[in-house]
RNA sequence: GCCGGUGUGGUGGAAUGGUAGACACCAGGGACUUAAAAUCCCUUGGCAGCAAUGCCGUGCCGGUUCGAGUCCGGCCACCGGCACCA
């Protein structure tokens, strides 16, 4: 063997440079082979490029696909862009740059980066959610989601972002600012479009038992959704009006001490010239509509409200009369808008009752309801003060109740939902156009499907305007037009889809990306869904993974596609952190110490934090690879721990996978031109196939890494065949693809066997060879280990027992007393019971 | 407040109820070298001891078990999600 360097540059691009041509990725739809779809979320093609983040679950499913290949399935690894959105507007807007332009070289930057990295991705489906060829199916698909009634416009309180001056969904609020820029959030009157997602909140969480997605992701999800079951029961007003209200405990119908109106209920405004002190409620109800959603968080503990004069409610159960009030604590947007108020058994009620010097009373027997509300968790509490339900327990009062009004008439079950349905316009110009016209006379007539796509126009001011109208609303040319159906002057809408439009349906369009007549074609559909294992970030799962969910399963009741779920299986990676150069743990003196957390507190605590440019500590992919190349770079960031947990970069530790991989390379002199497996490693050999082969399906990828450096330590320590060299090039190519098929040719194997090592089957394991002829097992005394023994495998319990009975602490612990009890397991240990 | 998750050496992390700390990083010692880098070898959980060895040790308290990092009950701390959802 010739004595050479690995030189990761020059072989990395010799073996990316065949791959482009030689195209060993790309995926041919149809076949004998079973179908394996392996699928990470695509990137947003940021001016910024790569940061290390990514490689992590990228580099995870190239393994893992690079392995389905080898185990003789037909694989579909594809890549693409999602490109619309505001930060690139924004850059534009700044630079005066169309951002289309800024998007075509953040793409051109990112696809170099990734071929850099060696991912095994088929190019041809590349997709880019900003080509007209593909955003035209983002809009049939709004099309037919509006044929199908559910995309409707209504004028509501929306969520407005100040600073980008463009509505949210209410997923894109988070703790009452916007999640983007953080920017306060409040809410404005607009007329929208919507997407009716809660008419899918049933199959959402029930579908969610069908598929194999982590836990946390499900209950993520299911808490999201926030199904409840409970009653809603028609009070009524002095004067005549009906009041519904929402309840889950109506069970404490009989404790209701009063009711409260949320101050955007439409019914106050009907009242005006009842309400006595009509002013007084005007005056709160514009109080409240001015507040942002966080102040009306944050003064959660403060309850404000004003009662109304001249109008009562009363109780159904009793027809007792009970003050009305209006106040923020409840919202227009959950339940009815109304509330009965039980202070005795909801602790917001018993706030609220105490600041107005309200009656609380007492139905269920157990708590101190003068210090507070008594709101048992579990419902074995007995009811009391409350009629009919005197004696019973919660548990028995809620079905017996609402049996009740249903009976009575004035009640029915009700299940009630936490989602709203998506607010799905912009008033932004990077993003697709929704194919609407305004129609004086027929009102709002879609674009004919054979007008797709209706390409986003020219304009000369990104900007967004004050007046929330978007920025397409100045091209006077493009938005006057004529009604698709009468013909008459109409307007087409300018407010463009959310982000998240293209990606709801984008892993349909890489079965099929080329098709110019349909999403996908139902041949292509049919052979590739759904996706069989999707990993992604977690931040996605009330957003990206709820909204993909939801359209797919639309798509499936009109036929599209096959399958009620797009993704049979979801994974989750943790973020890479990086180090924190504030950490108190670097400082070297006490004063430096107290400097550090003077300045910066808590964030002084952590050594590990989110990587960013303010803090100088992100780390750049290409400069990995070029200091120690991509395959370096691909094991690091498998080996840096438990794939789901948050992980901190660091430069030392990347050394070691270097190192590790110059000793992979540097076997290749030692190895014996033996072509079989050698008797003395076959043992390690297979018992590292075994592992190796089951931890990349239980995507333990840090523990598969460690496996084959074990078997490398061995293989230095005891030599090795070339048989055994080819074992462990095939079970390390998913890992350092360039790299091996270097080795691979350099010791022959490309020329005899005519193929590249990732062509070539995976290696299979011999279960009975993975186990040693003698095994060493512990030796407890009374459960405490004093030895180990070394006997053939599977010895019986009378050979351990007497080579245990051998070794010189065992006596010592024994001495003396009888051995009354052993617990023996087969190959693992001995303990022996002494008295 | 509710729902998840996590807690193991100086560090990242391993451990189907069965030898805690695999595999690495850092550190220390040695070899090679004019020297450095690289490479190779050794040591490396803590305490006591020259050593053999002994004791302690997986956030805390208790329990089940021959045996608990792992299972059960109760705490504490941190991370993430939701949150006036009636």
């Amino acid at each position: 063997m010739p004595d050479m360097k690995y030189d990761f540059t020059a072989i990395e691009k010799k073996w990316q440079a065949k791959w482009e041509a030689e195209k060993p990725y790309a995926a041919v739809t149809g076949g004998d082979k079973p179908k394996f779809y392996g699928l990470i979320e695509f990137p947003y093609p940021s001016a910024a490029g790569l940061h290390v983040g990514h490689p992590r679950p990228f580099t995870a499913m190239d393994i893992i696909t690079r392995k389905k290949r080898m185990e003789g399935y037909n694989v579909l690894f594809p890549m693409g862009f999602d490109a619309f959105g505001l930060p690139t507007e924004n850059f534009a807007i700044k630079n005066h740059i169309h951002p289309a332009i800024v998007t075509k070289q953040n793409i051109e930057n990112f696809t170099r980066q990734l071929k850099m990295l060696g991912y095994g991705f088929d190019w041809d489906r590349c997709i880019d959610t900003t080509d007209p060829q593909y955003y035209k199916w983002t809009q049939w698909i709004f099309l037919q989601l509006y044929k199908h009634s559910l995309a409707y416009k209504t004028t509501m309180p929306v969520n407005w972002c100040t600073s980008c001056k463009c509505v949210l969904a209410n997923e894109e609020v988070v703790e009452g600012v916007c999640e983007r820029c953080g920017s306060d959030v409040v809410r404005k009157e607009k007329s929208q479009w919507m997407l009716a997602i809660t008419k899918y909140a049933d199959r959402l969480i029930d579908d969610l038992d069908s598929v194999d997605f982590i836990e946390r992701v499900k209950t993520q999800q299911r808490n999201w959704i926030g199904r409840s079951e409970g009653t809603e029961i028609d009070f009524t007003a002095t004067n005549g009006e009906k009041l519904t209200v929402y309840t889950t405990r109506c069970d404490t119908l009989f404790g209701v001490t009063y009711m409260v109106m949320s101050p955007e209920h439409p019914l106050l405004k009907q009242w005006k010239d009842q309400i006595g002190n009509w002013d007084e409620v005007e005056k709160y109800m514009a109080e409240a509509a001015r507040k942002s959603d966080l102040e009306r968080t944050e003064l959660a503990k403060d309850k404000t409200g004003v009662r109304l004069q001249g109008i009562e409610g009363i109780n159904p159960a009793n027809g007792k009369k009970i003050p009305i009030f209006v106040s923020d604590y409840v919202l227009i947007t959950y339940g009815t808008g109304i509330v009965m108020g039980v202070p005795g058994h909801d602790q917001r009620d018993w706030d609220f009752a105490t600041k107005f010097g309200l009656p609380i009373i007492e139905v269920v027997e157990g708590g101190d309801i003068t210090k507070e509300a008594f709101t048992l968790k579990d419902d074995t509490g007995i009811m009391v003060n409350s009629g009919f339900l005197n004696g019973m327990t919660v548990r028995d009062a809620i079905p017996a109740m609402k049996k009740h009004v249903t009976e009575e008439g004035y009640g029915r079950p009700k299940t009630n939902y936490k989602l709203r349905d998506w607010v799905f316009s912009r008033q932004r110009y990077w993003g697709e156009p929704i194919p609407m016209v305004s129609c004086p006379k027929c009102g709002w007539v879609p674009v004919p499907e054979s007008e797709l796509p209706l390409v986003l126009p020219q304009v000369d001011n990104y900007e967004p305007t004050d007046d929330g109208e978007s920025p397409i609303s100045k091209m006077t040319d493009w938005v006057n037009t004529t009604c698709p159906q009468c013909g008459m002057p109409a307007k087409r809408e300018t407010d463009t889809m959310p982000q998240w439009a293209g990606s709801s349906w984008y892993y349909l369009r890489y079965m099929d990306a080329k098709n110019d007549s349909a999403p996908v074609s139902k041949e292509a559909e049919q052979y590739w869904g759904p996706v069989d294992w999707y990993n992604g970030g977690m931040e996605h799962t009330t957003l990206h993974l709820l909204y993909s969910r939801f359209w797919h399963k639309f798509l499936y009741d009109i036929g599209v596609v096959h399958t009620p779920e797009p993704y049979a299986r979801r994974t989750s990676h943790g973020m890479i952190l990086g180090q924190n150069p504030h950490y108190v743990g670097n400082a070297k003196t006490e004063e430096e110490k107290q400097a550090l957390i003077e300045k910066y507190g808590a964030q002084a605590q952590r050594p590990a934090v989110k990587m960013s440019k303010s803090l100088g500590n992100v780390v750049n992919p290409d400069d990995v690879v070029k200091a120690y190349g991509a395959d370096t770079m691909r094991v690091y960031i498998m080996f840096i721990g438990d794939f789901e947990k948050t992980a901190t970069w660091s430069d030392e530790a990347v050394k070691g996978s270097k190192r590790f991989l110059d000793r992979c390379w540097n076997l290749m002199d030692l190895a014996t031109d033996d072509s079989e497996i050698s008797a003395k490693n076959e043992t390690l050999i297979h018992k590292t196939i075994k592992k190796v082969t089951s931890d990349i399906d239980d995507l333990k990828l840090n523990t598969a890494i460690a496996a084959l450096m074990s078997m490398v330590n061995d293989f230095y320590a005891n030599g090795l065949s070339k048989g055994d060299l080819k074992t462990l090039m095939l079970l390390l190519s998913p890992f350092a693809p360039h790299m091996v098929e270097e080795m691979w040719e350099l010791t022959g194997f490309a020329a005899q066997t005519g193929t590249m090592a990732m062509q070539q089957p995976w290696p299979k394991f011999d279960e009975s060879k993975t186990v040693d002829s003698s095994v060493e097992m512990a030796v407890q005394v009374l459960g405490k280990l004093r030895g180990t023994i070394i006997v053939p495998v599977d010895s019986d319990q009378d050979t351990v027992v007497a080579a245990a009975q051998q070794i010189d602490k065992v006596i010592r612990a024994i001495d003396g007393k009888q051995i009354v009890k052993v617990i023996h397991v087969k190959n693992k240990l001995v303990n022996l019971i002494v008295k």
